[in-house]
DNA sequence: CTCTTTTTAATAATGATTATCAATATTAAT
DNA sequence: ATTAATATTGATAATCATTATTAAAAAGAG
């Protein structure tokens, strides 16, 4: 089935981009509702998936968590926060590295692929440690 | 807050360790009614998180539409099918070595962990494929 | 045994995601 | 440009896994 090309799905993709973050798929509605008042949330969702299969938008999902999408989809990897699930991007050479090896054993076990999240608390998190009240 | 000993408690942790499978809530649920029939699955749901927070079980939160626990509470490793879900244990030296480096990347970095979930397909699912009708 | 605490079964509630569907928009064909 | 075929939308219902609630039962302490 050949995707047209709507105005809901442009803005959608085109608010995803601009994001450093990961959004969940409501975060993102709230976003693209400035733009397009009427949008439903299902419209949201149903892109994110569709977008997801042409490859034009990652799909972070872990059971127990709310999905997070990601306009990036040059290879790279991520961090998730322990507590509040918030995903950041990761710039380490010894984590390139582990992908790295990652990849050619995936290949060599001729097993279909591989996810690897590391995890840590995000900033905010860390604050509410500080100051718990 | 001390747990007690229950019959519930006791035989789910039981029937958990006698599956060499990784089973969901649900899974094991119909197992545990064999001995137990009026058990609630609200009773599987609460004694798993309980017992994998003493650290008795392990909660495997990979990629899926379902938690599945385990009964190996030992450091080994896992692989999921991509199709099904279910997931097995993998004993291989690569994969350990992989995983070994990634605890001392992840000690190194100051983080709190990491989730590596390796993908391929269960013989169940590659049988599907041979014969899909 | 008696009091206090914890747990249970049953069931309602929740929250994220997906399905349904009539109305509308997009694309393809004339 | 008109029309026919196809895809998408917004609204909302349904689903599914999981968690919360609660009165009754069981377990632990003394
Ligand atoms: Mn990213
Ligand atoms: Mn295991
Ligand atoms: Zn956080
Ligand atoms: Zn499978």
């Amino acid at each position: 089935m050949k995707l047209s090309n709507t105005l809901q799905r442009r803005i959608i993709l085109e608010e995803l981009r601009k994001l450093e973050c990961h959004p969940t798929a409501d975060e993102l509605y709230e976003i693209v509702r400035k733009r397009i008042p009427q949008i439903s949330l299902a419209t949201v969702y149903r892109n994110l998936e569709l977008l997801s299969e042409g490859g034009q938008v990652l799909k972070l999902q872990q059971t127990g968590k709310q999905k997070r999408f990601d306009g990036r989809v040059e290879s790279h990897y991520h961090v998730r926060c322990a507590s509040c699930g918030r995903v950041a991007d990761i710039w380490d050479d010894e984590v390139i590295a582990v992908n790295r090896q990652l990849d050619v054993l995936v290949e060599k076990l001729g097993m279909e692929g591989y996810m690897l999240e590391l995890n840590d608390r995000c900033e905010k998190c860390r604050e509410k440690d500080e100051k718990p009240e």
